[in-house]
DNA sequence: AACCTGACTTCGG
DNA sequence: TCCGAAGCCAGGT
């Protein structure tokens, strides 16, 4: 495991309930804006072993990036119990329900 | 070392 | 706004 996966389970263990991130931002936050895709991988990886709140993890557009239809599901789930809110096509508003380290 | 894969992002039609 | 193709990064085989 590298720095740049170190610092986004850092950067995700630090993500507050009723608030998202998105894989691009992790990934320019932890110091790689092209390292989008690691992140999904760090996901997989590290959230049995770090305890990460991945569900807080959504894609660009506040869409949920995961294909499984099971886990998909589970976390549209997850999240309505923090209070965070979707719209008729399933995806969530960033402006207001993103999360940022530097901006509470 | 080379090739494949993915819970992504961005651009073009 | 929606869909498909291309680009990118690092781990796995």
């Amino acid at each position: 495991m590298n720095a740049f996966t170190t610092q986004i389970v850092q950067l995700i263990k630090q993500i507050p309930p009723g608030k998202v991130c998105t894989y691009g931002t992790l990934a320019a936050l932890a110091g790689n804006p092209r390292g989008a895709r690691q992140v999904s991988w760090t996901l997989r990886t590290q959230t049995e072993k770090e305890q990460l709140p991945w569900h807080r993890v959504v894609g660009g557009q506040g869409k949920i990036s995961i294909i499984d239809s099971d886990g998909y599901q589970l976390q549209k789930g997850l999240l309505s119990q923090e209070g965070i809110l979707f719209d008729d096509h399933d995806r969530i508003d960033l402006k207001k329900q993103g999360w940022l380290p530097t901006s509470h």
